[in-house]
DNA sequence: TAAAACGTTGGAGTGCACTCGAAGCAAGTA
DNA sequence: TACTTGCTTCGAGTGCACTCCAACGTTTTA
């Protein structure tokens, strides 16, 4: 808590960087897991202090909202690093990653009808047990 | 294929049985995957040859395309083995089987809106490849 | 009848996404 | 100073949902 006083950059809310712990507490990543992002290269390379130990900017706490969202869409890890690496290798990488972005969009959208076909089976079923009778089956 | 005329029921489309791999064809399921969810209980029990070969009804596949169903919402599989539990220990459950269901109900509903939140952030990130601008991240 | 295709079993292996443990160094607190 | 907390690394372990293998029996086709 020291630390989160001794790192703060104003009263702005804006910090100049965060330690693993904070970053996790913020994103509900474990230390564990925010380590291996990193090692994987699905973190650009985190600031180190002079100890060595991680400082995460606001940029990065950024990036981990949106790969956080790229995860609730069930993209595999494995594409969220292409994406990460395509961001590393600079601006010639646009249109790949706007078709990759749209691709994924394609994804989610297909993904919201299924869940939706869902719901109205699960409808169907709740309102039959809604009503008194045996019901045939499932 | 003369598997199929010789179990034919009818020219209805309604068999009296599958073999594993029609079953396997139909549902998308692997072989495998449908002889390890009667083993972990996912399924009722399957009816048998004389010769002890799986000869699955249509019961059996309206029940797996109530499984695909609720594995698309992504209920784990010890979930729907409760579930099957549940229906085979008969009437008694119904109302645990319908508090189940409206459980799953509400998950697919959040699964949704996340999935919709996801979508909104999906489009900024894609209108903003769509300008010539050089961005800033991500 | 011979070959090909499909079925059975139990158990082991795979891939993914973490998740944890051990050993050790560094910073802050009583 | 001693203790607590937190950080580091590497590598191993976990849980889930399949997925495959080997060895063998059965059924269909040529």
């Amino acid at each position: 808590m020291s630390v989160i006083a001794s790192t703060a950059a104003g009263r702005s809310g804006t910090r100049a960087h965060y330690t693993i712990s904070e970053v996790a507490a913020l994103t509900g990543l474990s230390a564990h897991t925010l380590r291996w992002y990193e090692r994987i290269g699905l973190m650009p390379h985190v600031d180190r202090s002079h100890t060595g130990q991680r400082r995460f900017t606001e940029g990065d706490l950024g990036w981990l909202g949106f790969v956080g969202k790229l995860r609730l869409t069930g993209m595999p890890v494995a594409d969220m690093v292409r994406y990460a690496e395509l961001v590393r290798e600079g601006d010639h990488t646009r249109e790949e990653r706007r078709e990759l972005l749209e691709a994924t969009r394609r994804d989610v959208l297909s993904r919201i009808t299924e869940l939706q076909d869902t719901l109205a089976v699960l409808d169907i079923k709740i309102s039959h047990y809604g009503t008194a009778c045996g019901g045939t089956s499932s």
